[in-house]
Parts: structure tokens; C-alpha cells; sequence
DNA sequence: AACTCGGGGGG
DNA sequence: CCCCCAGAGTT
């Protein structure tokens, strides 16, 4: 892009976005829009941006807002935060998936606390130190919540910046990353930094989609390289990716007296310190015909079959998982020491549950409604 | 540089 | 069914 084009580009961009944005609740109003914005300038509450930005991670702005009302009403200030057990952040965040994110969270609010005197850092170095935030975040955190002039590079802005400039190398490759990045660096003006990168992800978000971008109504589209050239929809181009992998998980609901066992998976891998009914997790090929044995291995429990087996897939990003949930009663035998805790279906709400073992407790409500 | 980590929106 | 989403951390 020509260097005279850069000042017109921003200046589009803001004017756009002070018209079109959208009310969000961790957003404050746009300076253009606040009459004598240099004697009041309003900012956003640094907690609520790093709180809305850790959720936002990965995921749209439609499904975190009613996630982001209960957490910052549980969590007031970082303070809260900081002070809650692990368990109460993990259920507050039940449902939208990345639970890391939810830990990481937890344990920056921490440092936070101990280590910047409950002051979110407003420096990007301070912030990149942070457990969880990383160059898009810290950029988003310094530059919304501080006015700090660093570059973001999202989904949205990747795709904004291939179009504008017509970039044809896969945008999920390292090299154009760094491309990428720069160019981020380049549009980013002096002043209203925090407006300028949002406006960005705003057009990608509502006006530069993926598919049929709006380019009729687009402020930058007498800028932009990819519409000249009628190839808008072909840009971004990405590089292949892999097919999900076919496993099978078997959850054994065991029932003693009306109660169910649960327990807290690892604290790393697929939904990290979630907790579950008892699930046995193999190779799709691999038929659990043994199932009984390895519950009486694994808990010391000995257990007859009880009720209908219930089948579910669960879709993830790397994985297809097939579901059967099979409810056993227990016929002898002690629980063997921290191996779980016996639970009412009706008496869950502390334990932070995955989707398909809420799927799995529901339907088990509904196949027993009451013993 | 490739993998892993969820779940939902929307074509 | 697919791709995509205000990415980060690990290997």
C-alpha cells in the first residue's frame, strides 16, 4: 500500500467504526464519540478487558458475553479473582471450552495480585508474563485498556490485512505470521490505538467475514488490493488441515444408594482438572468389552450392569468421540482412597462438568427421574 | 513447525 | 458436513 494511503485508511477505519461498533460490555464508548474526549478520556476497566480477552481467545464475541456478565459479577476485581478457588473459576467457564485459559486466568490474577499490587501491568512486557497472555493479548490489553501504540494480530485482522494487501501465502504459516505482524505494526496509527485495533476486528467481524465479505459497504474497499482484483473471496488462503480422529469414550455412571461417583480428570490434557463420571477412554477400533474388570482395577469396585446403554458422539476440533454411557450398580467392594466422591445428580453444581458428561447426566435424570 | 486444547455459529 | 472464531503453550 502507497504511504500516502495509510493516513487515509486510518482515518476511514475510525470514522467507520465510531458509526457501526458494537455495545459490548467490557468496550467503552469510542473516544470520536465522547464530546471534550481530551480533557475526559474514558478507559476501559483493565480487569475487564484482560477477563473478555482471555475468553475471547478462540472464541466469538456472541458466546462469551453471557460468560464474561457471570464471571466479572462473581469476580468483581481482580481481588475476587484471586481469592476464588480453582473449582469456582472452572464453573464459571463450564460450556466454553479452552479450560486453560480458565486456569491461566486464574493464576495471572494471582500474580497480579502478589506481584503488580492488584493493578493489571500496563506494559506489554509486564503483560507477555502473564500466564495465558501472549503477543495477540498483551497488544490487546496495552492498547485498549492503555492506549499503549502495540500491534494485535487475530483471525480477524489476519484477514483484513491479506485482502488489503493481497497476500496469497497461507496465513497460518509461520513465515507469513511474521508478515503479518509487521503490517500490524505499519497501520497501527500514533493516537486511539485501542479504537484503531478494535475497529480492525470489528470489520473483519462484521464486514470482512470469511465468506461473501461485504465489500458494497465497506470503508477500505477503494484500498484494498484484494477487492481491485475481484479476489476477496479467495483470500485468506490456509494451509490444509487434518482430519478429527474417531476415538471412544465409555462413561460408567456407578450408582451406590443413589449416589454417583465422580472424580477430576489430570491436569493436563483434554479438559484439564474437569471433573467426570468414571470414563474409559480407547481407540475407536478398540470394542470395551471389559469393562467391569477395569472398574474393579481402577476403583475396587465391584459392579453389575444396571439400565440401558445411551449412545452420543461429541464433535471437537481434533477429535469425533464416540459416547456410550453405560450405568452400573455397585455390588461389593470399598472405593479405593481418592478415587472420586459420591454425588446426588441434583447436588452438581460445584463440580465443573465437560459437555458430554453434562449431556450424560442429563440423561440419566431422565432415564431414572427418581430412585 | 507441528500439535494440542472445546465448543458453537453459520454456510 | 465443513470452516471459522478477539490464541497460547508445548514438543
Amino acid at each position: 500500500m502507497p504511504d500516502p494511503s495509510l493516513p487515509q485508511l486510518r482515518r476511514r477505519l475510525l470514522a467507520w467504526y465510531g458509526r457501526h461498533h458494537r455495545q459490548l460490555p467490557w468496550r467503552p464508548t469510542p473516544q470520536s464519540q465522547i464530546p471534550n474526549s481530551k480533557s475526559e478520556i474514558r478507559t476501559a476497566n483493565p480487569y475487564h478487558v484482560l477477563v473478555s480477552e482471555a475468553m475471547l481467545q478462540q472464541t466469538q464475541v456472541a458466546t462469551v458475553i453471557p460468560y464474561f456478565d457471570r464471571f466479572v459479577e462473581q469476580f468483581p476485581t481482580v481481588h475476587d479473582l484471586a481469592a476464588a478457588d480453582e473449582q469456582q473459576v472452572l464453573r464459571l467457564w463450564q460450556g466454553l471450552g479452552y479450560y486453560r485459559r480458565a486456569r491461566h486466568l486464574h493464576a495471572a490474577a494471582r500474580v497480579i495480585v502478589d506481584h503488580h499490587a492488584g493493578r493489571v501491568p500496563d506494559t506489554l512486557d509486564e503483560l507477555l508474563a502473564l500466564p495465558g497472555i501472549g503477543r495477540y493479548t498483551g497488544g490487546a490489553i496495552a492498547s485498549i485498556a492503555f492506549g499503549r501504540r502495540a500491534p494485535i494480530l487475530d483471525g480477524n485482522v489476519a484477514r483484513v490485512l491479506a485482502r488489503l494487501f493481497a497476500i496469497d501465502e497461507p496465513t497460518d504459516q509461520p513465515a507469513t505470521r511474521d508478515r503479518l505482524w509487521q503490517l500490524a505494526e505499519q497501520v497501527l496509527p500514533r493516537k486511539a490505538v485501542g479504537d484503531f485495533n478494535q475497529a480492525m476486528m470489528e470489520l473483519g467481524a462484521l464486514v470482512c467475514t470469511p465468506r461473501q465479505p461485504a465489500c458494497l459497504v465497506c470503508p477500505l474497499q477503494t484500498l484494498c488490493l484484494a477487492q481491485l482484483a475481484g479476489r476477496q473471496a479467495e483470500l485468506p488462503r490456509r494451509s490444509i488441515r487434518h482430519a478429527p480422529k474417531a476415538v471412544r469414550h465409555v462413561i460408567v455412571a456407578i450408582e451406590r444408594r443413589g449416589k454417583y461417583l465422580f472424580e477430576q480428570r489430570p491436569a493436563t490434557g483434554l479438559w484439564s482438572n474437569m471433573w467426570q463420571m468414571p470414563t474409559h477412554e480407547s481407540p475407536d477400533s478398540d470394542a470395551p468389552d471389559s469393562l467391569l474388570p477395569w472398574v474393579r482395577e481402577t476403583y475396587g469396585l465391584t459392579c453389575q450392569s444396571a439400565g440401558d446403554q445411551h449412545e452420543f458422539t461429541h464433535q471437537t476440533t481434533h477429535r469425533t468421540i464416540a459416547f456410550s454411557l453405560v450405568r452400573v450398580q455397585v455390588a461389593a467392594g470399598r472405593l479405593l482412597p481418592n478415587r472420586g466422591v459420591w454425588r446426588k445428580l441434583d447436588a452438581l453444581d460445584d463440580l465443573p462438568l465437560s459437555n458430554p458428561q453434562r449431556k450424560a447426566v442429563t440423561m440419566l435424570v431422565g432415564e431414572k427421574p427418581t430412585a
